[in-house]
DNA sequence: TGTTAGCACTCGTCGTCATTGAGTGCTAAA
DNA sequence: TTTAGCACTCAATGACGACGAGTGCTAACA
């Protein structure tokens, strides 16, 4: 059987009466509501293939159709136009951009923020994914006589600091000495060229203070192997907006698979190269997500990939609002840390 | 009325049923299941007493009754008995203390974490609150030309690093002189005395970079007054267990009162002095929280009070153990901050 | 005088059953 | 090929009665 114009345009408006009503639709609401120009007899027998071929679901039989994941991603790829931002919205985000933000945590955590009130669908951005930041500066600066912080700068704005405890007898002098040496071993490595190896000549020379040496070794790969998985979120409770997940019990596991870090950071860092990734129900590779669907993108400082950010949502998703926002989104991002930190 | 010795024993009786069963409790339920040596109309008798002078409500004629936030306060204040935490309970928090976490944020995080483990309510933490913290030492850290860290070092960890920009023709040198003049104005001042006034001078003496100048005030400006209300949660989405909340309109009452964070801070950072502090129902000052209660105790390094922490759930919560867990709590984070960072 | 057994009464909960209505599939006519 | 018409399905809704947990009151008892 074929997909011709005409089913393609029920299908389309099936999907569309879908996702705003969240209601299974009858070929009667289709005849009436959609100027199609035929019955709802014939749109009956057009729903009758459609399902035939995959693309419609009945919940049962007296019920109207719901559309599939396959429709889902028919309209993903053919059918939808990505409408563009509202003017306010875009104007929101450059706003938030303006305001000076010192703080990488803090653009992040605002970039969640916008995205769930703009898509109202609970957002997610992955921080800066440490294997692809690079090192621009190691200090050991001074705290007191038994305390130093260990700051690492990189390119992605100040990454992590460490107060690290120093024997009582070591001076200024002494921490910026092995702070030159730091640099020099590491100054624009990645955290992910990061060798320790290197670091057995450091403790050979200061071998006085080995245990000085280690504490550094240890913050070091602490900062570079720890699954440092830092996951910001915007709109949790957006889920409840949702008549699908008006079920308590529903709405818990949503919001429990939200505490799934790891899932969910295996779930967007996979989501590579340019663009948006729409990735539908059953499509995703997590059971708990077969009812879930994720649009997700990646942000970056020049051409390095930093991270991801993303929005989950009911299968049910505004996909043409979604995908602009996301798109917009991750490009004004990435030139907002392009333009602050990129080289 | 006189409350006596035989009211008090029903009352604890109820109290401790509908505790545990958040169903209302009838006289008969209470002859049978709690040895008073009495008969279910002598306790239907005493019930109705109770009623009249506060301590029960009916929900209906023909149920049985459950406590008043009276009768929980009386029961806190006078009935409660307080039992340690399990062994196991208390390794667990030492354990988590014993690694060795050189971030103070992470160490926030984690005592949320625990403390909602334990006592399977939602846990909330204050970060430490800016007013009472110390300065220990600013630095500028020059990173590249163009790029500075503003390094605040506070008696609590490392507090707040700024990135700021500065003017090209800038040397390391020169950024040492701004940070001794930094040093020796506001070293071993707390944020609160902080007084943006005295930086006038320097402006003065750094007249040819007065725009730097005017973003370190910017940068330090931020860190005091900003209100960085830091809030970090555990176990958000126990509330799902309790039968009060498996209505999805309550659920998401409550899980967007967490996000009220202002209001949050407030009730937290009221819990003053020493001890643990409970709110029940109605007591709290917000409309909101009229069905919650507020366990919360203030943490410290030395006499210092840092933060809070809280736990929240219905007012039928198991005061005891939440209580006995605050304390703890309470009382290990102090001794641990002060260990690292006291004095 | 306090305690208790007994009983009528209340009222929310639960299961049953009939009704309703949205929606389908099929058939036959246009 | 399209459409009108119709029988059929089935979830949702609401009415109704049975049930039972619980109360308050009364009268008898220690």
């Amino acid at each position: 059987m074929r997909l011709d114009e005409r089913k393609i345009r029920i299908l389309q408006a099936i999907i569309d009466d879908f996702i705003s009503t969240a209601e299974p639709v009858g070929s009667r609401t289709i005849a009436k509501k959609y100027n199609l120009g035929v019955s709802s007899a014939t749109i009956r027998n057009e729903m009758s293939d459609l399902e035939e071929m995959g693309y419609l679901e009945q919940p049962h039989t007296s019920a109207g159709r719901i559309p599939s994941d396959k429709a889902y991603r028919f309209y993903v790829d053919r059918l939808m136009k990505v409408k563009s931002l509202k003017k306010e919205e875009t104007e929101n985000i450059k706003q938030m951009y303006r305001n000076k933000i010192s703080q990488i945590e803090q653009v992040i955590c605002n970039t969640a923020k916008i995205l769930s009130d703009i898509t109202n669908y609970t957002s997610i951005v992955l921080a800066p994914q440490m294997n692809s930041i690079v090192i621009k500066h190691i200090q050991l600066v001074p705290i007191d006589s038994r305390l130093a912080l260990l700051v690492i700068v990189t390119n992605a704005g100040i990454l992590k600091d460490t107060v690290v405890k120093i024997p009582e007898d070591i001076d200024a002098d002494y921490l910026n000495r092995i702070s030159n040496i730091l640099n020099k071993l590491y100054k624009n490595k990645s955290f992910g060229q990061v060798n320790l190896d290197d670091l057995a000549g450091v403790r050979k020379e200061f071998a006085r203070n080995s245990s000085l040496v280690d504490t550094l070794i240890d913050a070091l790969s602490d900062h570079y192997s720890k699954s440092d998985k830092d996951i910001y979120y915007g709109g949790t409770t957006n889920i409840f907006n949702f008549p699908e997940y008006q079920d308590v019990v529903r709405a818990r596991s949503f919001l429990n698979l939200l505490e799934e870090k790891e899932l969910l950071y295996k779930l967007l860092s996979k989501a590579e190269g340019d663009g948006v990734t729409v990735s539908i129900g059953t499509e995703n590779p997590y059971e708990e997500l077969r009812e879930c669907s994720i649009v997700s993108a990646t942000y970056k400082i020049g051409d390095r990939v930093l991270g991801s950010i993303g929005i989950i949502g009911p299968t049910r998703m505004e996909y043409s609002k979604a995908v602009s926002a996301m798109d917009y989104m991750a490009k004004t991002l990435s030139y907002y840390l392009t333009s602050l930190y990129g080289k």
